[in-house]
DNA sequence: TATGAATGAGACTTCATTCAT
DNA sequence: AATGAATGAAGTCTCATTCAT
């Protein structure tokens, strides 16, 4: 069921995210997907058992694409360890320009596949924390990142309001140019020296 | 259509909230509501107009509470702007002891009817992210809140953190006790003063 | 959802049994059914939980009206056992003149459902063969009949070729007078007494 | 599309009963006959029109080789017309021990096959019975069999006995023992002398 | 106002059959 | 001749909504 023609599974996960992003999982039919993919209709169930294992299956290729690439541009960003993340999350909100339909998925659909889907448990997605919270594990060590912060805490924050940005993006600035630099320039500075005004020194 | 039976609308809308959050918007069934609310399946549709008009109504009623509870929490909160947003961030959290359906209904649910259900504007969550909103303006204008953040920046951020923090509570620690307390002073400190260590002066 | 309306749920089975009786189980389609039963196809689940639910309830159904009215008129016949089976032999094949839909639906369904849907039963099935076999066993207790066949075998027998002459009277003599009371005559004449030519004494 | 490849025609046919016979007609899928077959879906079309041909192929095959047997069988057997009728009930029942499939299959989609798949007029069937009804022609003309009887009536009796104890048997004694002989004896004894009771001379 | 039986459009999925390889 | 991936028609069943009572 995952070898009888690959180019054509890639083009029902292709065709199946661009139909879910824009008419949400629920709404959306598995004819549309197909029509979106140029298949028949029953070709669809060759290669995914039923829409939910299709939803699941999307979820997978593209988190693990994700988790690869921000692997990738971890390992290749220079610097510190809060530099790895400026590239995380960089890399994050970079997803509205480079995937807008990815970033709706990821930001409307997730939610609702984890606790509706079946018993679904999204790996991938804990894969993908995973990442964050290395980093900032890394940077504390190092003594880059503050001790007394909770790692957990600190990830599941900067993963919420990541992915808050990326749906008020998603929603606001389809088709629109955004500075994201700003963006993200502002979120690490919010996240890294904090709201509160200091006295000069 | 609103004032028939106020008693009745309130139980519909209960109802709604329980099942929703319980078994999702679109796996929701209106005659399970009507079951719940002790109605009959076409009762519902004296009250609302379809299964969409009552989920935006629960929404309404719902944010419009929070709305005032948050506004009247933090009207009586003493102490700084910071205070009083560590009093929002606390009321947020607490949800999910207070009424886990109401935490997951928010959490998981708002995203979906945004953008799906017809073209929902959403109003309430837009004033419920302004009480935040002038609280980091206001920080702003008494110098206690860095001037060079931008305040829709951290109100997001902010939001998407609790979002996120919410969601992972509602879905780890129901009926498990949870230490709001520290939740809630180690994302003020997060958000306070950032995660980036500093040398001691 | 057996009392919504009585009226309605007897409609359906009416229906059903016309429709299964000249298409077959598997060749008939609900919607069939409820077109013939002047329903919308949903209500149809109303009444019975699915298409072999469906089925089995009207397999129920008309067996024990069967059941009822073969021990009525056993009851009622004078005479001896050898009398009564014939009068059950009677009824049974009568059933192509009184009710063909139900003849053939006996004769060419009645199997499929002890093998293929779910794994039921047939507990009516039996209690209409157990109608032959008392007599039998009455019989032999009075010495009417022989006490060295097997009840249960004779039965069978019966029943299996009562069941075959209905099928083919049903095939051949639909809508053609047939002479029943011949062909009961000549069944109990074979089943009594044998096919043996037997030197007169 | 007879001559192909003969060997690969029987491996279907072998496989079509066995799927059959488990399944049922309407809910085996030709892929399960192909699998089981060992040779791909589209092959089965290669041999067969479609799938309502390949049971009639199947019909026509296994019935003529129990006809054969039939004749054979009776042929070989020594004693008079009696004698032949019993071998040949022996040889019926006894496909629930030698090919309980084609038993399975016999008892439980012919019927089927008559009514509902084309207009199949099941010419083997009649022949089989012929053997029964060319024996019972001759016990009359030779005087073992009473000239009274409907010799076709006689034939469809006990075809009608044969069948349902046959199916009996295949339900309930798959993959147990059966004493097969009293089961012959018993019934050629009911046909024969009839179950009467008849005072001692 | 309230009911809940009835409706019927529409979705997912299956599977006999085809046909390019 | 053989394959088996692809097709797409068609069926069962669901459920939001209606409306007669």
């Amino acid at each position: 069921m995952r070898d009888k023609n690959p180019e054509k599974r890639i083009r029902i996960l292709d065709a199946a995210l661009k139909v879910f992003a824009t008419r949400g999982f629920y709404n959306a039919k598995v004819s549309e997907v197909a029509k979106e993919a140029g298949v028949a209709d029953g070709t669809i169930y060759l290669y995914f058992e039923s829409k939910d294992a299709l939803l699941i299956a999307l979820f997978e290729d593209r988190m693990q694409r994700l988790i690869a690439r921000a692997n990738d541009e971890i390992a290749r960003t220079e610097g510190t360890v809060l530099d790895k993340i400026r590239q995380a999350i960089a890399l994050h909100l970079s997803l509205v320009l480079d995937d807008p339909d990815l970033a709706e998925f990821i930001t409307v659909e997730l939610r609702q596949s984890g606790k509706f889907v079946k018993e679904y448990d999204n790996p991938k997605f804990t894969e993908y924390l995973r990442i964050f919270r290395d980093l900032v594990l890394a940077g504390q060590e190092q003594g880059l990142i503050r001790r007394t912060v909770d790692a957990r805490l600190v990830v599941r924050a900067i993963f919420g309001a990541l992915d808050e940005l990326l749906l008020t993006l998603s929603l606001t600035h389809r088709n629109r140019s955004v500075d994201l630099n700003a963006t993200v320039d502002g979120l690490c500075d919010i996240f890294f020296d904090g709201i509160r005004a200091r006295p000069a020194h």
